[in-house]
DNA sequence: GCCAACGTTGGC
DNA sequence: GCCAACGTTGGC
């Protein structure tokens, strides 16, 4: 297991984003309720890990800057409210189907580096973001790492 | 707002 | 276990 890990994570803006966690400093990443998702947080994630935090549905999408992971999996409590909107039946306190890491602040990129921007370097070209597109939550290679932020003057 | 991609559900 | 129907994601 490498010390430092490097992850992608996709919110919309509009709901949450890199202001919303900079305001805040940590969030529980709740909600997620993809099993590939999850089981990179629950199995995979590690205190300290890299994140790059990616906007999407926005205007326009692309890489906002950087977090890290700040506390490893717990059970996603949402997954068994009812009154939550990431209610789901089949998940319990006993039995929880669902997990969030906590993820912390780090910083802007000083430019937002737009998906159309990445999908032009050839590097990337085997990059999850670019070709699973559905996958909210994603390893990132350590040289597909360096490209994004050097491309976001971290 | 449209719609392609694709993950999930459920009947069989 | 297959696969059609369905729902969601997310770029444009």
């Amino acid at each position: 297991m490498p010390l430092q890990q490097h992850w992608l994570m996709k919110s919309e803006p509009d709901v949450f984003g890199l202001d919303d966690l900079q305001r805040g400093g940590t969030t529980w990443w709740d909600g997620v309720r993809n099993y590939q998702a999850r089981n990179f947080m629950r199995d995979n994630m590690q205190v300290g890990d890299a994140v790059l935090f990616y906007h999407s549905n926005a205007k326009p999408s692309g890489v906002a800057g950087l977090a890290r992971i700040s506390a490893a999996a717990t059970p996603d409590a949402s997954s068994w409210n009812p009154d939550s909107e990431y209610f789901d039946p089949k998940s319990s306190p006993q039995a929880p189907r669902w997990w969030h890491v906590q993820v912390a602040y780090v910083s802007h990129f000083k430019r937002l580096v737009p998906l159309a921007e990445l999908r032009d370097i050839p590097e990337l070209a085997d990059m999850a973001l670019l070709n699973r597109s559905r996958l909210s939550i994603q390893p990132v290679s350590p040289a597909h790492y360096d490209i994004i932020c050097q491309l976001g003057q971290c």
